[in-house]
RNA sequence: GGGCGUUUAGCUCAGUGGCAGAGCGUCUCGUUUACACCGAGAAGGCCGUGGGUUCAAUCCCUACAACGCCCACCA
């Protein structure tokens, strides 16, 4: 009996030779594809002969985790998938300096060590940090590679690349130039514990029981008082105004008039606006235009009030400043909030507490410390609504623009109405942080930096910008940008506004999104938990194709993924049972097979045409995004219709006397064999590679590029 | 306050206007040209609930319920 291939397949071995074997060839470089890999039919009356995805950056600052295996694993199927259909297909890589969170990620190192990173001198901690996400991209590098990926290397990008902070300053002026940009003091959301401002979507909401204190502030003119009620009594001596709503007819005898502030006694003039709601509390609103963003807006609209700034919780959230009370100096302003409250009771100015009342308070996304609005001087705002100086759309209709008109399209298509609705709710774009790693704002007045969302927003054209001459034109706008929901509004947003913006073409045409990896049980996959999967621990076990293609079955766009070791170990046995299928039709290969010309027939010709119908299947479910039904439906044609049915009714002929009639029927499981290794390619590159390198054919050239059909 | 998703076998999930599917798990049997990381077979389902459209609904419409997610400047 012969044996091609050995008895047992060795992922662990096989895996980094065939790696090597890739990467040597070059073709994962569009431009080294051989000339002998003609278009499919189909894509020769195609105009477009690229195809092109720009990885989404890892964040270099850990190692890789089961969310980046299941997006480098749909994108590598993608890609195989239109390499192998003959076009030139570029999957451009890079890393990712992901400022606020490597920057968080490093605090906590910083902490373990006994150290503080306000403590190390600013370019210090930068070189550190820098030394820090070098080493992590390299652990990176090495571990997309163990997962397969066939992205083309030689033009890998890093966010902090020269060339690429080049293009990001470059869109910061234009912007400038088109008015789109601010700088100005405006409340913020700070992160007391992060000592940063943060964006809008780096804050998340949490209902917490704030007590509502009604609050009387005398009126002497009216020997009366107009209570005012907030949860947040401590803030009291920043007040500068009181409002009512103008059609608000309890209150019309007290507009125009000064009430007296409770806590220092300053006079604070009654005025009117639409944004009060007549129904919340006693329908009157105290103004405190340093520490509420709604407040400032409304004292922005009353130049009458004149244009006091009197902050009275500084960066640490304590109380500081002129007017603050000094029983309240230096309090935290939690601890304040309760003393005010007693100071306003033995005044007597406290009318009633609603210890009932819930509402939503603002968290920082990472640390869940409580957002402490501030008025910071010297912020950058991006104008998301308003159109630029010179002409065109702003920001956002531009990007709602595109999706409308289907430039743009969402898989799955509901998150296009997510999208829009966001879009509408949109507000200026605070991109300054005041954290050292990032891209510093090119402005001799500070040492903030840039919002790291505001780089990677640029990154499909600033990479393809600055890789090699010629790119741009070829590879942009890019055919899809893969990667998950949970960052729809920090990134897949940005990148359609500011790329349109910046290079007046859609950054990309479709928008796939996949969902979170959950353990068995549901659960997020945690390391307080102790359910994270390793995917280099399961590929040491399993072998990558296993995990590759466990990642896929079953899993939908836009739906959580449940993944657990079983499931792997399951799909690892279908890899088995490929190597033995295939040591098995390679063991019925006689020299010579090769020469015969098969005759096929009803049965061979019945079962051939069979495998059409699948590949047409798996081409089309590939084509519409449709991978686990590809995936599936491969799983299910090789096993159980392939290995369990022509196989085994091939065994009879395989045995006969007459060589002609073996040949015939090596042909058949030989031909299907071949196929079926194509259409498993992307899912399972690196077992179907192996095989198909064993295989007795002619002139063969790597199955990474083969024909798909 | 607004919006969205899910509900199908013990578990995790596919799926289709025309007899209800897969993997894992369970049970029985089985080493024959590959494979026990296997093969043959079996048990297991009011397709969340009520109403409607239809010759026909798990699928379309509608109401509801449970669970989950997202958005929001109620001070």
């Amino acid at each position: 009996m012969k044996q091609l291939l050995p008895p047992r397949y060795e992922p662990k071995e096989v895996e980094t030779k065939i790696y090597e074997l890739w990467e040597k060839s070059g073709y994962f470089n569009p431009d080294n594809l051989p000339k002998s890999h003609p278009p499919s039919q189909k894509l020769r009356r195609d105009k477009q002969k690229s195809f092109s995805i720009i990885m989404p950056p890892p964040n270099a600052n850990g190692s890789l985790h089961l969310g980046h295996a299941v997006f480098t694993t749909l994108q590598d199927i993608i890609i195989r998938f239109r390499r192998m259909q003959g076009y030139k297909t570029l999957w451009l890589p890079g890393a990712d300096h992901a400022g606020f969170e490597t920057q968080v990620v490093y605090d906590k190192k910083l902490e373990k060590e006994g150290r503080n990173r306000f403590q190390v001198p600013r370019e210090e901690l930068y070189q550190e940090i820098l030394k820090f996400t070098l080493k992590n991209k390299k652990i990176m590098e090495s571990q997309l590679r163990r997962l397969g990926v066939s992205c083309d290397w030689s033009r890998e990008k890093f966010t902090l690349d020269e060339d690429i902070i080049k293009v990001v300053h470059h869109t910061f002026e234009k912007l400038k130039k088109d008015e789109l940009l601010y700088q100005g003091k405006r409340v913020v959301n700070w992160c007391v514990r992060h000592q940063t401002s943060l964006s809008d979507v780096e804050t998340k909401y949490e209902e917490r029981i704030s007590p509502l204190y009604y609050v009387k502030y005398e009126v002497p003119e009216l020997k009366y008082c107009i209570i005012v009620a907030t949860t947040r009594p401590e803030t009291i001596p920043a007040d500068i105004a009181i409002a009512v709503n103008p059609s608000d007819r309890r209150y019309k005898k007290f507009i125009g008039r000064s009430a007296i502030n409770p806590l220092n006694g300053e006079k604070l003039l009654i005025i009117t606006d639409d944004a009060v709601d007549k129904n919340f509390g006693t329908g009157a609103l105290k103004i405190t235009p340093d520490h509420d963003r709604l407040d400032e807006e409304i004292a922005n609209r009353h130049p009458e009030i004149g244009k006091k700034s009197r902050p009275v919780i500084n960066f640490f959230g304590k109380m500081e400043g002129e007017n603050v009370p000094d029983s309240l100096l230096g309090l935290k302003a939690l601890e304040a909030r309760q003393k005010a409250a007693e100071i306003l009771k033995e005044k007597n100015l406290l009318e009633k507490i609603d210890d009932e009342y819930k509402n939503n308070v603002a968290l920082c996304y990472k640390c869940g410390n409580q957002i402490e609005p501030l008025s910071l001087a010297n912020q950058w705002f991006i104008k998301m609504t308003e159109k630029p100086a010179s002409s065109g759309l702003s920001l956002r209709d531009l990007a709602v623009k595109a999706v409308k008109e289907k430039k743009i399209r969402f898989i799955p298509a509901r998150y296009e109405k997510v999208f829009f609705h966001w879009m509408r709710n949109l507000r200026d774009w605070n991109i300054s942080r005041q954290i050292v790693w990032g891209i510093k704002i090119p402005d001799k007045n500070t040492t903030d930096v840039f919002d790291t969302w505001f780089s990677s927003g640029q990154w499909p054209f600033a990479t393809l910008m600055t890789t090699k001459k010629g790119d741009f034109k070829k590879f942009y706008p890019t055919d899809v940008m893969e990667t998950g929901h949970d960052i729809l509004f920090f990134w897949v947003a940005r990148m359609i506004m500011l790329g349109i913006y910046a290079t007046g073409k859609v950054p990309f045409h479709t928008v796939y999104l996949h969902g979170l990896v959950r353990d068995k049980d549901r659960q997020k996959m945690s390391k307080s938990k102790g359910n994270v999967i390793d995917p280099l621990g399961v590929i040491d076990l399993y072998g990558a194709d296993a995990l590759r293609i466990a990642l896929i079955v079953g899993n939908t766009a836009g739906n959580d993924i449940v993944i657990s070791e079983e499931k792997i170990r399951g799909y690892r046995n279908f890899a088995t049972k490929i190597w033995n299928v295939s040591r098995f039709v390679l063991m019925n290969y006689e020299p010579g097979f090769e020469k015969i010309k098969p005759k096929f027939g009803k049965y061979d010709r019945k079962n051939l045409k069979d495998l059409e119908a699948i590949r047409k299947k798996i081409t089309k479910d590939l084509e519409s995004f449709r991978f686990h039904h590809a995936a599936e439906t491969i799983y299910h044609y090789f096993w159980h219709a392939f290995a369990d049915k022509i196989i085994e009714e091939s065994k009879p002929r395989l045995q006969s006397k007459n060589r002609t009639e073996r040949a015939n029927a090596f042909s058949l499981i030989f031909q299907i064999l071949k196929t079926s290794l194509i259409l498993l390619h992307p899912f399972m590159p690196f077992i179907t590679e192996e095989i198909w390198q064993k295989l007795p054919i002619k002139k063969k050239k790597l199955l990474m590029v083969e024909k798909w059909r």
